[in-house]
DNA sequence: TGGTGTCTGTGATCACGCTCACACGTGCGC
DNA sequence: GCGCACGTGTGAGCGTGATCACAGACACCA
């Protein structure tokens, strides 16, 4: 997104950036607060989560490396308008609202990278509801780890993959029946749990699950 | 958002924009189409939905007179995400992409507008998904007519209240039990049909439920 | 006016997933 | 190394909402 800013723009705002590392949980930007600033995040992960009035967590999307968030607050110049925590231990960049938003709407191939970056949360947020859609919670962890897995060569991989909690608030499932589709699929072959990563052996499995082709309960290939 | 273009621009948006009349349950915009045109409602109310990996609808969103769509695949030149159909008769405005894009990345004020309108979407999406949260249907039926209510004075309404299908999905219930949700709503005077209009006879009530203060089953204040 | 299709209303059934409760494992910090 | 806290694993029970299958209401059009 900055790419195509000029050399002295670029240490202008490196001068003014502000980098932190944030443990595990630990609060990257809370609710409500007024923003002031838009963050990128380096290494790690992190959650954006809100609550229900009735004050159960809903999950809302995850942010990994590369990208940067906190951009609607400071668009609307409103409050931050969700939780954003840590889900392991992370390093973040700040750069002061006042530094970077004349850049954001000064310079128009800034302004459309910024709309492009807006234009894709929505889809990502569209894909999102998608898999609220699905009728059971089997299929929706499916649904959500094609979502986040990455492909390299032949190896299908999820680094850094949630807890299972962290999974339930994005599919709203309880935690237990999470554990309960991992060990099935765990069971079957179809992942593997790898330390922190989770290796999937099966993504056409997977997939045929979350959509719907496959009934469970029986058909074990084996 | 176009208010800040001069008089020459806005005329000459207006000799090339296509106005058209949509019936009730017409497609607007089809899924995965190539973005052609950015599109203003007029009069009348459309829905946004789309369609999980197994077939079933989910509704993303409404859209009232007055606002803008299909801006995401005009943003990033991509297909267009989800389905837009009327709900009622509607009128709508379609501003050609080869004439709007330019002047949106253009003029720095109608960025800055864009931008803001994106994030009021992702704002949007948020509060939906926060509904999604809410354990039982009835909580998310409050909700979401709270989400939808335009207040005037002391009374409380909804023009073009959706039928109980095109409610169902946007809250991942059946039909029936909204149907069922409204009986209960009616049965104790909480809301009114009038028409393709709801009245929303007490607010309050409503505010309870969809934060779980209200035990429903037996507390009928009568 | 009848006729057709879309909406709404309602009962009966049943499986599924939430909840609660508790045990186990394992990593991490001290 | 031990201890504690977090994450995971698993059972039993129960409520609830999806589903199916209709009946009735309403609106719109010929």
């Amino acid at each position: 997104m900055l790419m195509h800013l000029p050399q002295v723009t670029l240490e202008h705002l490196a001068s003014h950036a502000q980098q932190r590392w944030f443990n595990k949980r630990e609060v990257v930007l809370q609710k409500e607060e007024h923003s002031t600033s838009l963050s990128f995040l380096l290494e790690g992960r992190l959650q954006g989560l809100d609550f229900t009035s009735d004050g159960r967590e809903v999950g809302l999307y995850f942010i990994s490396p590369g990208d940067y968030f906190g951009e609607v607050a400071l668009i609307d110049n409103l409050q931050q308008p969700e939780l954003v925590t840590a889900l392991a231990r992370s390093h973040v960049i700040a750069l002061p609202k006042a530094i970077i938003r004349p850049i954001l709407f000064g310079v128009p191939k800034i302004a459309e990278a910024l709309c492009a970056r807006l234009a894709h949360r929505l889809r990502e947020d569209t894909a999102q509801r998608r898999i609220l859609g699905l009728p059971n919670p089997l299929q929706r962890v499916c649904a959500q780890l094609e979502l986040m897995w990455e492909v390299e060569g032949s190896s299908v991989k999820i680094t850094h993959i949630p807890t299972h909690q962290e999974l339930a608030i994005m599919i709203n499932a309880s935690r237990e029946t999470v554990t309960r589709v991992f060990q099935l699929l765990q069971g079957r072959g179809v992942v593997e749990r790898d330390g922190h990563a989770l290796q999937v052996v099966q993504p056409n499995f997977i997939r045929r699950v979350a959509a719907g082709d496959l009934d469970v309960s029986k058909p074990a290939a084996e």
